[in-house]
DNA sequence: AATATCACG
DNA sequence: ACGTACGTGATATTT
């Protein structure tokens, strides 16, 4: 195994990094460049197994290598001086972290870096290139790959020679040819005028270079012929401007290019105020060294599974017969477990831990006929229940066993998407693919995945939450997804016809109003169009708009209810308009469209969608079904259990303020639960210092507002924005409020100050959530990030909790033998449909699982209804 | 693909 | 001085 040879262009990163970042400043010294930079140097330094590195940087000499075009660059900008700062600034910062960099006068960084790869795979290393330039995927080959940045520098892509193929459609070599042909505006290589991306791709196809494209340039047909032959001293100056050389005269050893302990690098970095990287650096090592004390755990430790690294995987078979494939499973029967397993798009791989692996392809093509992926997955089923094994996303693996009426294995023995979700919850993708970069898609890559995450899951104390509860919580919501939930189709759709003639009224009245403002008749608009209708109401009617525009007027209900004083002869039925096309066309045609012939929807529980540990609902989302409105809460009688089942609904009582009473140990506020009684209007009595008797409905809904405020992260504006109070009254409950409750304030601030210190924010069960907004330089990104910092340990701590409950239950039912079933979570929310016989039991089992989850300051409250329809349960 | 609006906890 | 409540998903319109 080749030692891992990191190489960076340094001039391509700090670009990259340069302008994705907003400018950082240490006493007037500009660090955004370098920070991102070094980021990015880390996180690859991390993931990557880096035991060489080096940096290149360009420097340009009196001439210019490339001295017969001389128009070279000249489309690109010159360097601003806050980057050029920080370039000179680098140079000097990796010298004190020990990290070995080049330039050479007259050469440009990618020349270095194809230099050094050359050096580096001949002394016996894997070169990793680390750029943002595409010029350098020519230097891509068998030992070398290119770790391309993308998206700034968030995102990277990696590049083996198969990959360049199946992006760009030619192989590494055909790099520069594809440039003579196509040129490159960013770098100012003008190509052949009018061929572009796919022409070259097609000509590359069929003639292999751009000398043999130029020399059948005679038999092209048409305009493209000619164009080649005019233009071909200029295509293969291109060629030879894009090419890298690979013989720049620098001295070099591998040895002097050892990754050194980044711990030296500490005090540089806080000179440069780069706290967050320091804390990266310490940190790690903390997380490392603890990890390998090693935890004693009960549950399954990272060396159970084997170290990536270390994992004896033997060479991959390509098993393509179900003989073949039947007999090597067999073998594999016997063999130790965990497996891993990976079915992508195309193949499906396997790997046991002594070694053995193998890839099927699926559905096949041309070249290989593939199998059958029922056929596999059906040879399979068997061994998966036999031996829980390593897989991305178990929950759509169960529903494609289930399709084919396989037998389903009750439980796996790690799932990649779900460690990759508790690792960090705001990835935009969690497949496989983006996960690290450009992991190998078969089941070692997977394998290894899930051995670095149990190692950083341990360290990040989570493993509780991924072994008890995100593993078989994904099997209670394939549970729910599956069985679905009962709508009543006919009462849908004569409550739509309702909503369809209430709606023709609401338009009549609408312009019939607008008309008689106007006093002449106004032309029908698209009601649903925001711009229109701002037309039709601000400037032909002279209504008063809100200040609130973006492009045009916002038309908003919020805007509107300000307007029905003037005029609610026109916004009565625009409002009434707007809320039943809604109902309309989302819970309605909508709800309609995804219930099945079998009269049930089945939602998608998406585990891995929220920032805050949530679980989401979609197609359809059956957490945002009506129930505010009078109007909309009809839909819910909609919603019925299976046929002569009841419904069980079961909510906890005010979850998020009472785990602000927990987590800020405020005895004023643990006593308001102690009682029992009804909250809101207890804290309105307290803070508006009037007796519990006289507090009317106004004082306890404003009490209440500052209850959410404070759950969502207290504001004087959104809370005066959402009472209708001034912003100074506003101001004034928050600081009765605080005077109060002294332990809330407390609590408050040191959210804000953990998540500062940490980069994250924890619940009680661990789950974190970074909070990267605390460091920017935008205050109000700053203030989001404040925000979230404070809503997060409530928001995610009822999430862990209510997951843990939906586990309880599902095992609690399973245990006592009972049918009922769990069907849906509203957040705070569960429902169950029951056999009439067992609603009792059920409710008793439910609401005992759901306040015994864990135990608070302050009790856990859960109140079960039961209902023929879900309007009824509630 | 982005924006505006509105449904839920 | 900035412009804000936290977390989601669906629909329709507009680019």
């Amino acid at each position: 195994m080749r030692d891992t040879f990191l190489l960076v262009d340094g001039n391509s990163l700090m670009h990259r990094a340069f302008h994705a970042l907003p400018l950082m400043d240490a006493d007037g010294i500009y660090t955004n460049a370098i920070y991102g930079f070094l980021n990015m140097l880390l996180k690859v330094i991390r993931e990557e197994e880096v035991r060489y590195i080096a940096v290149c940087f360009d420097e340009h000499g009196p001439t210019f290598r490339h001295t017969a075009y001389p128009d070279y660059k000249a489309g690109r900008s010159a360097t601003p001086d806050e980057l050029r700062q920080q370039f000179r600034t680098i140079r000097d910062l990796l010298t004190d972290m020990g990290v070995k960099w080049f330039t050479l006068m007259g050469w440009e960084a990618d020349d270095l870096l194809g230099t050094l790869s050359l050096k580096g795979a001949a002394a016996g290393a894997a070169p990793l290139l680390l750029t943002g330039d595409r010029d350098a995927l020519q230097l891509v080959d068998g030992t070398t790959e290119l770790m391309f940045t993308r998206k700034g520098i968030s995102e990277t892509i990696r590049f083996t020679p198969a990959k360049v193929h199946e992006e760009y459609g030619f192989s590494p070599e055909q790099v520069t040819d594809w440039k003579g042909l196509a040129g490159d505006s960013s770098d100012n290589i003008p190509g052949v005028p009018g061929v572009g991306d796919k022409t070259a791709v097609k000509l590359l196809h069929q003639y292999g270079t751009l000398e043999n494209i130029l020399a059948h340039a005679g038999e092209v047909k048409g305009k493209l012929g000619e164009k080649l032959q005019t233009w071909q001293d200029q295509a293969r100056m291109c060629k030879e401007l894009a090419t890298i050389r690979r013989d720049a005269p620098i001295p070099f050893t591998l040895a002097e290019c050892a990754l050194p302990d980044l711990q030296q690098s500490v005090p540089a970095l806080k000179k440069l105020r780069l706290n967050s990287l320091v804390k990266r650096i310490t940190g790690e090592a903390a997380a490392a060294s603890s990890a390998a004390a090693g935890t004693d755990s009960a549950v399954n430790t990272a060396e159970e599974i084997g170290a990536p690294v270390l994992l004896p995987f033997g060479e991959a078979a390509d098993i393509n017969a179900p003989d073949e494939l039947h007999a090597w499973l067999n073998t594999l029967t016997a063999k130790s477990h965990p497996l891993a397993l990976h079915v992508g798009e195309t193949t499906l791989s396997i790997a046991a831990q002594d070694g053995a692996c193998a890839s099927v392809s699926l559905g096949g093509n041309l070249l290989m006929p593939g199998l059958d992926p029922s056929d596999v997955l059906s040879a399979l089923a068997p061994l998966l229940c036999a031996q829980p094994a390593i897989v991305h996303d178990g929950k759509r693996l169960w529903h494609q066993l289930n399709k084919l009426g396989l037998p389903l294995p009750d439980r796996f023995y790690w799932d990649t998407m779900l460690g990759a979700y508790l690792i960090n919850p705001q990835e935009k993708s969690y497949s496989l693919s983006s996960l690290r970069g450009e992991l190998p898609e078969d089941a070692r890559g997977v394998a290894s995945l899930a051995a670095w995450q149990q190692r950083k899951i341990t360290a990040d104390q989570m493993l509780h939450l991924m072994q008890d509860v995100e593993m078989p919580l994904s099997r209670v919501l394939f549970n729910m997804e599956q069985i679905g939930f009962r709508v009543d189709t006919s009462f849908l759709r004569t409550l739509g016809d309702r909503y369809i003639s209430d709606i023709e009224t609401a338009k009549r009245d609408f312009y019939a109003a607008c008309s008689q403002m106007a006093g002449q008749s106004v032309k029908p608009i698209n009601l649903n169009s925001t711009q229109q209708l701002g037309d039709l109401l601000f400037d032909q009617l002279g209504l008063p708009h809100g200040k609130k525009t973006t492009r045009g007027y916002s038309t908003s209900a919020e805007v509107l209810e300000n307007l029905r004083d003037i005029a609610p002869e026109i916004i009565d039925p625009l409002l009434r308009y707007r809320q039943l096309t809604k109902l309309n066309s989302t819970y309605i045609e909508g709800l309609l469209r995804l219930t099945g012939a079998h009269g049930r929807v089945h939602s998608t529980f998406d585990q891995v969608a929220t920032a805050t540990g949530r679980i989401s609902s979609s197609e359809p989302n059956l957490q945002n079904i009506p129930v505010r409105t009078e109007e909309g809460r009809e839909i819910r009688q909609a919603f019925l259990p299976r046929e002569g089942w009841v419904l069980l609904d079961a909510d906890y009582s005010q979850i998020e303020l009472r785990l602000m009473a927990h987590f800020s140990g405020d005895t004023a506020m643990l006593e308001a639960f102690q009682t029992g009684q009804d909250v809101h209007a207890r804290i309105a009595s307290e803070i508006f210092e009037v007796p519990l008797e006289e507090v009317d409905s106004t004082l306890r809904s404003r009490a209440k507002a500052v209850n959410f405020g404070l759950i969502y992260g207290i504001s004087g504006f959104g809370l005066a924005r959402n009472t209708g109070v001034s912003q100074q009254e506003a101001r004034s409950f928050i600081n009765r409020y605080f005077a109060k409750y002294p332990g809330v304030k407390r609590f408050m601030e040191s959210a804000v100050v953990d998540g500062s210190n940490n980069g994250y924010a924890l619940t009680l069960m661990g789950r974190r959530r970074y909070l990267p907004e605390l460091q920017a330089s935008n205050a109000m990104t700053r203030e989001f990030g404040k925000r979230a910092a404070m809503n997060t340990p409530v928001q995610g701590t009822a999430a862990d909790i209510i997951k843990l409950a939906m586990v309880r239950v599902d095992e609690a039912l399973r245990r006592e033998g009972l049918q009922s079933r769990l069907i849906l979570q509203v957040h705070d929310e569960l429902l169950l449909e029951c056999p009439p016989e067992e609603v009792e039991a059920a409710a008793r089992l439910l609401q005992e699982a759901m306040e015994g989850v864990i135990t608070l300051a302050v009790p856990l409250q859960a109140e079960v209804h039961e209902g023929a329809n879900w309007a009824e349960a509630k």
